[in-house]
DNA sequence: GTCTATATGGAGATAGAC
DNA sequence: GTCTATCTCCATATAGAC
């Protein structure tokens, strides 16, 4: 075999991997991990489940990918958000926050069921999405630190707990509810949601 | 067929529904809604599976009844707060913050999977389950009006937008992640929670 | 009314031909 | 490397005997 030719191989296998990792994406975050079937994972890239097999060993294996694409894009944003010079560690907090909301508002965030241990333990055997999990943590542990000491986050709060709480608002139901409503726009509800999070984590104010 | 046999044949079988529906709840908090099978069930009442579908007649059936006596115990703790003196409207709303929290955090909370469409239908048809949620919405919405003019809570928030946030809390990931860290106890945790959300809730401090 | 045994269907994963 | 066809398991639900 010449190496042109593998070259090529790995291209077209490198875009139809990318192809499998959008598929799954959109079906993840369309119906969730457990409603997500192997045949529509096939069917929506043109390809038997035999083939689909060969490229990716299971189904936990096409949710990290999936997964790990999303972390890419977070990690991508943060960068850029570090790079801007007139934001300040809680503006930058926010935004990425932000961008979380938005996307799981848009119906666009892959959603893993919380009580899966099989899932869990894929996922932690992971090595990539381990990887970009931790560089993110370390990364916003930063933010969050810095954000504390400049007196923006109550320092009273471990680091920790506020990672976990923004987090979490990667897959806040209020989001969903509040589109199904339908009274508010998503501009109004992404504000009222920044509002509340951000306010319940600031110091306390004592003077009230 | 006499009525005294008819009584008592009515009482053996409410015992066993209260037994089932106690079983459910234990398993759809340990393990959640998929992951819970009827065998498991039929085995932790001690009947067959066949004996348990002459009483519900499906699997949403038992979620719906699990989730009615999850709200019977939720609006029982309205009442009593309700008679409370001491407590104002933001007291009240925050104990029971507190009581759905803990719950979840003690791993007793039953879990649903947020999408899945079927169970949601399943749930909106079956009465007891919508008459309560609407009861207790009710309820809430008072309380959450009060504590908006009593300048408690932010009135520029749409009261369901707070009483999202509040069912919300009941199922947020964040107190799980807290109790498998294991650095910090239960009462600091809730604390925390507590703080975030009615800070969060909060008007707006313009002079900060 | 309760059970054993079975129907039914779905979904992850694989065998084996080309 | 790709496909068709199949395996295997498991879970909801039911049939039918006692």
């Amino acid at each position: 075999m010449n190496t042109a030719k593998s070259r090529l191989q790995a291209q077209v296998k490198a875009l139809r991997i990318e192809a499998i990792t959008g598929a799954v994406h959109g079906l993840l975050a369309g119906k969730g991990y457990e409603a997500m079937t192997m045949d529509e994972v096939a069917e929506a890239v043109g390809m038997s489940k035999a083939s689909l097999y060969k490229l990716f060993p299971s189904k936990e294996s096409l949710a990290a990918q999936a997964m790990v694409q999303v972390l890419d894009q977070a990690l991508a944003l943060i960068d850029r958000l570090r790079d801007t010079p007139a934001a300040d560690p809680l503006d930058c907090l926010q935004q990425l926050t932000r961008w979380a909301m938005q996307t799981q508002y848009d119906g666009e965030m892959p959603s893993l069921p919380a009580q899966n241990s099989a899932l869990s333990a894929a996922l932690l055997a992971h090595e990539p999405y381990v990887e970009r999990l931790l560089s993110m943590s370390l990364k916003l542990g930063v933010w969050v630190a810095e954000a504390q000491s400049a007196g923006q986050i109550d320092p009273a709060l471990p680091a920790d707990f506020v990672l976990y709480q923004l987090y979490a608002r990667a897959c806040d139901p209020v989001l969903g509810v509040m589109k199904d409503d339908g009274r508010f726009d998503r501009e109004q509800t992404l504000a009222w949601m920044i509002k509340v999070q951000f306010d319940g984590l600031a110091p306390v104010d004592r003077s009230r």
